[in-house]
DNA sequence: GAAAAGATCTTCT
DNA sequence: GAAGATCTTTTCC
């Protein structure tokens, strides 16, 4: 069941991806806040051969199956962290990707984790979590709550969204389900 | 139980 | 522009 707080988030995911856009992550430790604006997004889903969840629900993915408002993270390559909003309705899984998020506060703190300032401290996925200390201790946190927090932002327009296709994989590539903001710095370039 | 592939990032040439 | 780092999860025998 999708709690009332979510329903927003119970869409398709396309469209989930597109009102994510904009909106503010909350990260706290300890005494430190951050925050930040996501702008780059991409859409996954359980029909989809290159999600996580398309071959069925595991003790890994689970967080993925779950109702929209959890927060679904997982390492890459045994070195990076992903993270996901978790979207849709319970046993369905679907979820977008954080790809680059905009500092807004505790940026001091970023660069500091990160070792690396400006764009190019989360203009990744895998940067995104060095950057907001997100790790897999937080797979299937409620993001409603400390210390992961989503707070809604009014959905952009139409023209300030940008639509192509996906990076970083090798299934289904074509699939125009990766999301940006428009003329924003921190959003992540294909490698050339 | 073993092998292969993976929603990436950094460094080197 | 290309390849290495590094390790978890899944899949197959």
């Amino acid at each position: 069941m999708v709690k009332d707080e979510w329903k927003w988030l119970n869409v398709p995911v396309e469209a989930a991806a597109r009102r994510l856009l904009g909106c503010e992550l909350v990260r706290q430790i300890d005494d430190l806040t951050l925050r930040a604006k996501i702008v780059e997004v991409e859409a996954y889903d359980q029909a989809d051969p290159a999600s996580h969840t398309y071959r069925g629900r595991t003790a890994r993915n689970d967080a993925m199956f779950r109702s929209a408002g959890h927060a679904y993270v997982y390492l890459i390559h045994g070195i990076h962290n992903c993270v996901n909003i978790v979207t849709g309705v319970e046993g369905y899984g679907s979820g977008v990707l954080i790809r680059a998020v905009e500092p807004l506060g505790g940026i001091d703190e970023m660069e500091r984790r990160r070792g690396w300032s400006g764009i190019e401290a989360t203009n990744g996925p895998g940067k995104v979590c060095a950057a907001l200390g997100i790790t897999r201790q937080l797979s299937g946190h409620d993001i409603g709550l400390p210390p992961l927090q989503l707070i809604r932002h009014p959905e952009l327009p139409e023209s300030e969204i940008i639509t192509g296709p996906r990076i970083g994989i090798s299934k289904a590539v074509h699939e125009l389900r990766r999301f940006y903001i428009k003329d924003n710095l921190y959003v992540s370039k294909p490698r050339t």
